[in-house]
DNA sequence: GTTGGAGTTGAACGAGCGTTCGAAGCCCCC
DNA sequence: GGGGGCTTCGAACGCTCGTTCAACTCCAAC
């Protein structure tokens, strides 16, 4: 290994930080472990980072700050509301399986940090929220009425995305393309088409 | 309190226990804190469970159960594909919102589990899989062709509804009937009903 | 009144944790 | 060849963790 600046170390410091905790979860990762698997002292690791918290927030704040800066890049320019929808998704999700590691830290270790930390974070996910709940707000517009709450359906895509660090294999038979065109459809036009008012659909009573 | 028997107790030190869970996460809760949160002396708790794990693999297992069966019940009887599916999202909604805590802990931790205790939760996690995915297989037989693949369409779907343990307040002013609802037309006929074959749909070059 | 088992406890154990620090290694520049 | 700033490290600190266990209380049965 040739001789490394110090920000190339700390990347390698937190790329390999992130694959542990995705691995074993950021509490059951101790410090020791991340030394080991980064191939430095325990004792160098702090040379790096001021403590494990912020190498968490790290990890969770710099990928954030990437998904949303390639989420602008993609819908720059892009008027028509259902393409800036598919291209909000394309984003995330293929920023979140090429980056799978630091995706499933962000989604499942979202309340593992405190105080300014926290918020910080928290502030760019309501920053993303909002930026596509406007996208959903776009596509009534010219699409006509919603068949869901508009925050439901947000969260529900998110939730549909966010998921797939419990499932997905990036290696498997579903490759990304497909992924995210299934997602997209199925958030645009549902599993079968179903219209709203089938009246199977209606609930309360079983008859 | 009058005396309650031993199974009382063991049921109001794991819903204690769910609740400190959720709220704090696994790893960070002691068991000194689940200890003093249900009344008992550290050692005290030992002598209803044998270990942390086995707390974590009761709350996780007994909810899951419980969600199974609740689906069984729900679907017996039930022909109609589309009524079967609304029934299954029905089932696990009201029991996720009803159980907030204990289904928090099932879908976050879901890996801080070892040995027999994942494997165990793990077998019931592949058989209500593979219920949904006959609901599923069934709602194509009599609807036509799906517009996602059968297996992400499933995880997608538990996505939408698990996730709802990051940002669903059942005390908030969207109630569970509403909740349900939305995630059945949103998984059923999509945000704003769009035909798959819309060009939009297509991916590929930007143009 | 004594016995015995179920329930409960305080105190301790060894282990592992995150973090610190003084000292050593390294390498470029004078 | 020697000074000086980055970089790295071994060793330790204080603390908290999960778990154990002998001892205690309580109360129904005899």
């Amino acid at each position: 290994m040739a001789n490394q600046t110090r920000d190339q170390k700390l990347e390698g410091l937190l790329s390999s930080a992130a694959r542990e905790f995705a691995q074993r979860g950021y509490d059951r990762t101790s410090m020791r472990d991340l030394a080991r698997a980064s191939g430095v002292s325990l004792a160098g690791v702090y040379y790096y980072v001021q403590s494990k918290e912020e190498l968490l927030f790290l990890i969770q704040s710099r990928n954030f700050e990437a998904v949303i800066a390639g989420m602008r890049d993609a819908l720059r320019g892009v008027t028509d509301p259902v393409e800036r929808l598919q291209r909000f998704i394309d984003n995330h999700l293929d920023y979140f399986v090429s980056h799978m590691a630091e995706m499933k830290v962000l989604s499942r270790e979202a309340d593992a940090l405190d105080g300014e930390f926290l918020q910080r974070v928290n502030d760019m996910k309501r920053q993303y929220t909002r930026a596509l709940m406007d996208v959903l707000a776009d596509i009534e517009k010219t699409h006509g009425p919603a068949h869901a709450n508009r925050r439901v359906a947000a969260y529900s895509l998110f939730g549909m995305m966010n998921w797939i660090y419990t499932w997905y294999d990036p290696l498997g038979d579903v490759g990304v393309e497909l992924l995210s065109q299934n997602i997209c459809r199925l958030f645009l036009g549902g599993y079968v088409g179903l219209p709203v008012s089938e009246t199977a659909l209606s609930r309360g009573g079983a008859g």
